[in-house]
DNA sequence: TATTGTTATACTCTATAACTATA
DNA sequence: TATAGTTATAGAGTATAACAATA
């Protein structure tokens, strides 16, 4: 392992159903079942990532900078949806590891570009592995059939194409 | 309106999708379509709360609590599915604002009952009458055949009944 | 011994605002 | 003026560990 071996932090676990307790509509609302869901493809994470020090954003700042040489912190912060500052904690994370490192670009002086070290690529390679595995064992749940309505369903939900 | 206009602290935006951008397969992943629909459901959940100070967790608590006369701390925290520590902070919150109180009960010396004040019964049968319009207004991207269909394979998916 | 609530501490995630250097 | 990155600060959410009172 190249990580810390104990992931610390905030796990958001997933929401047991408590016996004998009232929800009072709550479990009717379509925004806590996916709540509830998300939080058990989190525990599909978090499996995958048992062993390494890292988070969701983490990882998806490690694999979309590994897919993306060259992107700079703006960008990798409008991928992620978050501010500016907070792309660059991330990169900040991401380099005092030696996973990846910043470049200037040539064109913008103001810029830098973010590329992965042969480390951040191989935990990068060695994760989307992993993460796919555990993501895959979770999805099979449900059959191929319903899995492909459920992505359907999903991207209506959200609005993509 | 009851409480500060202005909701602070982080609201997690929905993930937007870049142009130009290789997702390297994170798409593909069932827990990340997830993680966007949840977010999309957040969005949902924010508009309903617009101008009332309030954050889910401290919804789901207030809501809990007042379906639930004389929860516990710990029973709370179990619903939540979090630490007593932040059942207490949860708890905290809601007395400050004037929205619960903490009782003794008459079984247990150690543990408190937790109960609504008409102002908080108030508050949240408001915030639940604003909640289910907005979620149904976000329900209503999808068909009711559809939606059915979604819940279906939601709960299969965390393994409800 | 175990449980309830509490306190203390820490870390992650996110945001806003103000600043600098550059465009 | 506008943008990229940075720094500072803050709040929310969560966790663990240790403690007192009670069971």
């Amino acid at each position: 392992m190249k990580q810390r071996t104990k992931a610390r932090g905030p796990r958001p676990s997933s929401i047991a159903r408590v016996p004998g307790i009232d929800y009072a509509g709550l479990d009717g609302i379509l925004g806590y079942a996916l709540r509830r869901a998300q939080l058990a493809g989190f525990e599909a994470f978090h499996g995958a990532t048992a062993g390494v020090d890292i988070t969701p954003p983490r990882y998806t700042a490690l694999v979309i900078v590994g897919a993306n040489p060259g992107l700079t912190q703006s960008t990798l912060g409008a991928v992620l949806g978050t501010a500016r500052s907070g792309a660059m904690l991330l990169t900040d994370w991401l380099e005092e590891r030696g996973l990846a490192r910043r470049r200037r670009l040539a064109g913008d002086a103001r810029a830098w570009g973010l590329y992965l070290t042969p480390r951040g690529k191989a935990l990068s390679s060695r994760l989307r592995r992993r993460v796919k595995a555990y993501d895959a064992a979770f999805a099979r749940r449900l059959s191929s059939r319903e899995l492909g309505t459920l992505r359907r369903l999903l991207d209506k939900l959200v609005g993509a194409p």
